[in-house]
RNA sequence: GCCCCUAUCGUCUAGUGGACUAGGACGCAGCCCUUUCAAGGCUACGACCGGGGUUCGAAUCCCCGUAGGGGCACCA
């Protein structure tokens, strides 16, 4: 359905750890440049020098390689359109700037921070809108030029007109009317040389021939101001797309530091970064995140390719979205049931090795099939499988007492048990089950019984995979061991 | 306070004037399967924010409320 090819770009800040929503533009864009055969390109937004942290833009380089969004374009492989770091970006702010003030939609200004904001509060206790009050925008070139080249500390401002109205179009939302009078005289260029965001984007949208612009809908307010600013220079406007904010998932209000706390506590989490240690996988992640946004009728499990195919800039929703972390969980455990048994051995892998577990790659591959279907994230693995590459598992005593029986009772079973699987050559599945079945049925006891004794003696757990199955990855010699320490333990009971 | 956006099951959503007794998914409840836990199958419960219009006809279009969200920086 492509029409021609988009250039799309993800423009994070450096501020933070990355977050959610960053992911979800992303991933819209790169979907949005894949479908066209276009490119989605990764750039990166520091001005604000106070608030960049160390590591952050790395983190946003992993998190989006982790989750499979490749871009094309980038601060650390280059491309045609760079540098893709606006600090090294500055002299052509400036000399956008300059264009700007040379056709007379932009002025120096030469206010101190502190006087406007005396200003600022003084029009707030009469209750009027907070508003540059234009002082510096009469001031003649000559007059401004001589006070620049004194050295005098000075900021750039959008000449905003005061009269008429900006109509700006979204995407999503039509036509969006805003009276001029309501918007303020901007700041593009802070005192310290760099560009804010209001002019260093737009620039950089239009150097670098973004096609369509997907942000966040907190930038609705200063919409009317983009498009202005755009128009100032002459240009073509992008097709604009303000996405919706996700919600707490009480539906009320932003996630706040308070709630991610809360989140992690329950083992989840906003953050990509957290998201993968927490054993959630890209793909689950990405359909997750997909939908809340995006209108998907029927057939909801996607992965990169279908959602490729089918994705439309048309069936992207303007409500905000409730972060439903169960929901998660489905589309994870969804997703961990298509994968290949080598691709989930090879993404399991670590979690067991970094549970301090020597893992033997056959064994893995053995008990893929055995797990798979119970794992929900992928650090699951542990509390299913982590018994299988010990050397001795340490049952709870008490849960080696099958219901309605006493400790010498379940110890003649664990008996009975072993002396039925010894006299097996081997304890494989094919040749255990028929002559432990025969045992339940001897013994008036339920298979609920019996077959709980043996798992706990041999997984060392009441909750485990399948027990023929996991005795025979087990082996022969590993199970009668630990069934004899089982009757051991209940001996002493 | 001012400006902007949004409004269908608890949640994510389908729906673009008649095909709607409003569809799907998650969750929840029950049943089946079953050696535990899952997975799987089946069934149930469950919504058009309110009020006015427009129209033969409105979840769908308009207006007014209401509610929720976002913004009003030399932050992005």
């Amino acid at each position: 359905m492509s029409i021609k090819p988009a250039r799309t770009r993800i423009a994070p800040s450096p501020t933070g750890h990355m977050h959610l929503g960053t992911a979800r533009t992303a991933l819209y864009d790169y979907l949005l440049a894949k479908q066209t055969g276009g490119q989605f390109i990764l750039r990166i937004e520091d001005t604000d020098i106070k608030r960049t942290v160390a590591g952050a833009e790395q983190e946003i380089m992993d998190g989006l390689r982790w989750l499979g969004l490749e871009y094309d374009e980038g601060p650390d492989i280059g491309g045609k359109f760079g540098p893709y770091r606006q600090t090294e970006r500055r002299e052509i702010y400036q000399h956008h700037a300059k264009i700007l003030i040379n056709n007379g939609n932009a002025y120096p200004c030469f206010c101190k921070p502190d006087e406007l904001e005396k200003k600022r509060q003084e029009q707030m206790k009469r209750k009027e809108n907070p508003r540059y009050d234009g002082k510096c925008r009469n001031i003649s070139p000559d007059e401004a030029a001589k006070r620049i080249a004194n050295g005098e500390a000075h900021t750039v401002r959008f000449k905003m007109p005061h009269d008429g109205i900006t109509i700006a179009h979204d995407h999503l939302r039509g036509e969006i009317k805003t009276e001029n009078k309501q918007l303020n005289d901007y700041v593009l260029i802070k005192t310290d040389g760099l560009p804010t965001y209001h002019l260093a984007a737009i620039v950089d949208d239009h150097e670098m021939q973004i096609t369509h612009v997907l942000r966040g809908s907190e930038w609705l307010g200063t919409f009317p101001l983009h498009v202005n600013i755009v128009r100032a220079f002459g240009w073509e406007e992008p097709i604009w797309i303000h996405l919706s904010v996700f919600l707490k998932p009480s539906g009320k209000g932003k996630m706040s530091k308070r709630e991610s706390a809360q989140a992690m506590k329950d083992g989840y989490s906003i953050f990509i970064k957290d998201m993968q240690e927490l054993g959630f996988t890209p793909e689950g992640v990405l359909n997750w995140s997909a939908l809340m946004g995006w209108g998907v009728a029927e057939d909801d499990v996607l992965n990169m390719n279908q959602m490729i195919e089918r994705f439309s800039i048309d069936s992207l929703t303007a409500s905000p979205a409730a972060i439903n972390f169960q929901k998660l969980d489905h589309f994870n455990a969804t997703h961990i049931r298509l994968f290949t048994t080598v691709d989930l051995a090879t993404r399991l892998k670590p979690y067991f090795t970094r549970e301090g577990l020597t893992v033997d790659d056959d064994t893995l591959l053995k008990i893929i099939p055995l797990i798979r279907e119970r794992l929900t994230t992928l650090d699951d693995c542990i509390a299913f499988g982590a018994f299988f590459f010990k050397e001795e598992v340490s049952p709870n005593p008490e849960d080696l007492i099958a219901k309605g029986l006493d400790a010498k009772q379940s110890a003649e079973v664990a008996k009975k048990c072993l002396e039925i699987l010894s006299s097996l050559p081997s304890i494989d599945h094919a040749s255990t089950e028929s002559p432990m079945r025969s045992y339940v049925e001897e013994s008036g006891l339920s298979p609920n019984q019996i077959f709980g004794i043996l798992r706990v003696a041999v997984t060392g757990q009441k909750v485990s995979p399948p027990l023929f199955e996991s005795m025979e990855i087990i082996g022969r010699e590993t199970c009668l061991k630990r069934i004899e320490n089982a009757i051991d333990l209940l001996s002493k009971m």
